[in-house]
DNA sequence: TGATTATTTTACTGATTGGTATCTTATGTA
DNA sequence: TACATAAGATACCAATCAGTAAAATAATCA
C-alpha cells in the first residue's frame, strides 16, 4: 500500500550509469544525477541509498548488461580466439556509440580522494575478478595443449588485462573504434603458438 | 624589497607533485596542499595562482624530472631497443618508490566533472605529444631499414602507448614492478622483425 | 469513507569547495 | 628612522557538496 513510485527505478538506474560512466565517481555530483533521472534528491536517496549505494548498483548493471559478453568470449574453442573476442569485445563497448566512451570500471575512478578510497578499491577488486577468470582459461588452455607449457597464464593474462585497460583510457581521451581495433591487431601478433 | 618569503617554492611544488600524483587533479583540495606544502591559502595563491595554474606547473615539473628519460630512449639506435626502453623507463617511473604508484599524466584525471574537462583535455594533449615522438622515431626507423616497411608507425605508436597507459592503470592499482616488468615482456614479444 | 502507508515536494542542514579582503609582520631603501 | 613593499595570518566569501526533516500528496486497505 502508499503512493506509487512516479519514476521507474531500473530506467534511472541506466541514467545514472550513463553519468558515472562519463564523470566518474567523484565528478558526479548528485544534483548531476537528479537532474539527468528527473527526480528529485529525496526520491533518490530513497530508491537508491546513498551515493555509494548507487555506484555500486549501476556498477552491477554495467557488468550485466555491458561487460557479459566476457563470459561468452572465454569459452570459444581456443584460447587465442578466446582472448580475440574478449579484447574486441571490450573495444566494441568502449566505443558504443549509445554511452561516453571509456569503461566505468576505469573512468569510475583512477585516483580520487581519501572519502572515495573505497570506491577505488571495490573497481581494483572487481578488474582483478575479470584477470583472473582470463588466467584459469589460459591455464586450463595450457592443459588441454592449446597454450604453450612454457609460459605463464598469469603474465599473459596481466598482459591482456594491460592492453584492454590501456585501450580504456585511451577511449575515454576520444581514440576512435578503428584505430582501438588496430591495437588488438598488434596486440595479438605476440600471440604465442601452441606446442607442437 | 619587501618581507621573504619564508618557504622555498620549488620544495612546495615537489610537494604539490606527490599530492596531485596520489589524488588527482580533483582529488586533491586546496588544504590537501597548503596542509602538506606547510603554508597558508594566500600564500600557495601567491606564489602558483589559482589551482589549475599549479596543477600545471606540477604537470611542468613532473615531465622534466620523471619523463626525461623518455627523450634519452627513442635516441637508442634501434627502434625496438628505444620501445623496450621506453616501456621499461616507464615502469621505473610507475613503481618509484619514493612517489605515489601510477603517473601524473594518467591519474591526474581519466573521467572528471565538467569543472575541470580543461585540465582532462591539457593531459590528453600532452599524451599525444609523446605519441606522436614515438610515430615519429618508428618513421625515421622505416626510413633506415629498421622497421619493416609494410607497418604503419602510427599503428605500433598507439599500441605502445596503450601498453603504457594500461600500466599506469595497474601501478596505480597496486601492481608491482616485477609484474609490471612482465607485462613488458610480453607487450615487446610481438614486435616486429626488421625486413630483409 | 477513514486510517494507514509510501512517495513527492520543499526547504534545509553542516561541512567543504576554490578563492580573497584585510590586517599584521618583516624586509630593503632613502 | 621613516617609507615603501611584499609576505604571512586570520577570517571570511559565495557556491557546492552529500544528505535529511517535515509537510503535502496519492495510493491501498479496512
Amino acid at each position: 500500500m502508499g503512493r506509487h513510485r512516479e519514476f521507474d527505478p531500473d530506467e534511472a538506474l541506466h541514467i545514472a550509469l550513463q553519468v558515472f560512466r562519463r564523470r566518474g565517481y567523484e565528478g558526479t555530483s548528485i544534483s548531476d544525477l537528479t537532474e539527468a533521472m528527473g527526480i528529485t534528491r529525496p526520491s533518490l536517496y530513497a530508491a537508491f541509498g546513498n551515493k555509494e549505494d548507487l555506484f555500486r548498483r549501476t556498477l552491477d548493471l554495467y557488468e550485466r548488461q555491458h561487460l557479459c559478453f566476457a563470459h561468452e568470449a572465454l569459452q570459444a574453442p581456443t584460447a587465442r580466439t578466446a582472448v580475440e573476442r574478449l579484447l574486441r569485445g571490450y573495444v566494441d563497448v568502449l566505443t558504443d556509440p549509445m554511452s561516453p566512451p571509456g569503461c566505468l570500471g576505469v573512468n569510475g575512478a583512477v585516483a580520487c580522494s581519501e572519502a572515495s578510497e573505497s570506491i577505488r578499491e571495490e573497481l581494483i577488486a572487481r578488474r582483478m575478478v575479470n584477470e583472473n577468470n582470463l588466467r584459469d582459461r589460459l591455464e586450463k588452455a595450457r592443459s588441454d595443449g592449446d597454450f604453450p607449457s612454457d609460459e605463464d597464464p598469469a603474465d599473459w593474462a596481466r598482459y591482456v588485462v594491460s592492453v584492454g585497460l590501456g585501450m580504456a583510457v585511451r577511449a575515454a581521451s576520444g581514440t576512435s573504434r578503428e584505430e582501438l581495433q588496430r591495437v588488438v591487431d598488434v596486440a595479438m601478433r605476440s600471440w604465442p603458438t601452441a606446442p607442437r
